[in-house]
DNA sequence: GGCTCCATGTAAGGAGTTACATGATTCA
DNA sequence: TGAATCATGTAACTCCTTACATGGAGCC
């Protein structure tokens, strides 16, 4: 079972009975997830999932938009327990970071481009964290505890990455005008 | 351009003139990169980046496995600085994190099973963390200082993974036996 | 009547994964 | 001589993305 998979069939079950369309905007308004959900990979998603047993879709006579209602099965419910409890090791890993990513090769711009690099990064980062910020207030007030807390965690994330930027900020500068170097590996 | 494609030029550019084996490697060597970097998607990635004239292949006569040895053009150098100046806003999000996504759905747990996942998920970021420290050490004194300056990076994020995953304990704990909860949104 | 939202889907294409397949070199 | 490492590649499959396509419901 796939990562998107699983959080579907969590989903459901939180907010359940919903259907196809609440779960894309759900996806779509997180600022925690990643996913955009489009059409293209969600109805076939939820087909599949249907077909192995783990959701039901019932559709509602009254409704001539032909919305389908989306329930977890136990099997479905089992499986979002197995998700939750398993913690295999690369759950633990370090995320993937186009930032961080970048950061292993700043030797390769001159000085003064290295400095509008990290420039750029520090003010991404910094608007990123504004929007989650906003984020925030908002879920605090709506008595939303589970998603602030959520947020709470991507924040922390986001300024651990800015202090670090500072820090990269610095040793990058000090490393003169830029040569180019070549470490033994990546 | 991919990530995986920038990346990929930007390591040529950096370690290069090498093999599309050592990139392989040095992707797979990597606690900072997500990428496995396998054979059936690292091939026809530099195919393809030879077609568009980013990359250059030669083959060295001398070597009767026909290692090939990659170097970088000057729309492969170009396409690498903008790549590294341009500061897209999706670069500075908060990258998918799987721990906390599932957080997303610890209350479809009950009490004991639900503090069962928190430990899980503090002790795979602990093994994350001593992994990456060890690795780090090594970084250190071999004098590979951005290397060492990139995993400083991760670790400090999953640090502050670590810390929130303490408050998410304490909240979850406190929220009594495990109803279930239905905020309006993911 | 027209705009926005709710709601479902398909089709083409891109990119990555796993598994398979091959062969040279190096070193114990 | 056998195992590990260097080195390249293909094939089948899965999944996601973008773009397209359709239609009802509610509101001004």
């Amino acid at each position: 079972m796939t990562e998107l998979e699983a959080c579907v069939i969590a989903l459901i079950a939180r907010d359940g009975p919903c259907t196809a369309y609440y779960v894309r905007m759900s996806f779509e308004q997180s600022a925690a997830s990643t996913w955009r959900a489009s059409t293209g990979s969600i109805y076939p998603l939820i087909r599949r999932l249907v077909a192995r047993g783990l959701i039901r879709s019932r559709q509602d006579g009254d409704d001539k938009r032909g919305a389908k209602h989306l329930s977890v099965t136990p099997s479905g419910h089992e499986a979002v327990r197995d998700w939750l409890l398993d913690t295999p090791d690369w759950i633990g890993d370090a995320s993937a970071d186009p930032i961080r990513t970048r950061v292993h090769f700043l030797m390769l711009l001159g000085g003064d481009e290295r400095a509008r690099a990290v420039k750029g990064m520090i003010e991404t980062t910094q608007r990123s964290l504004a929007a989650i910020n906003a984020k925030m207030q908002h879920l605090k007030s709506a008595g939303e505890t589970i998603e602030w807390l959520v947020h709470k965690g991507a924040r922390a994330m986001l300024q651990a990455r800015l202090d670090w930027l500072d820090e990269v900020s610095a040793i990058v500068r000090d490393d003169g005008a830029g040569g180019l170097r070549r470490p033994a590996a990546l």
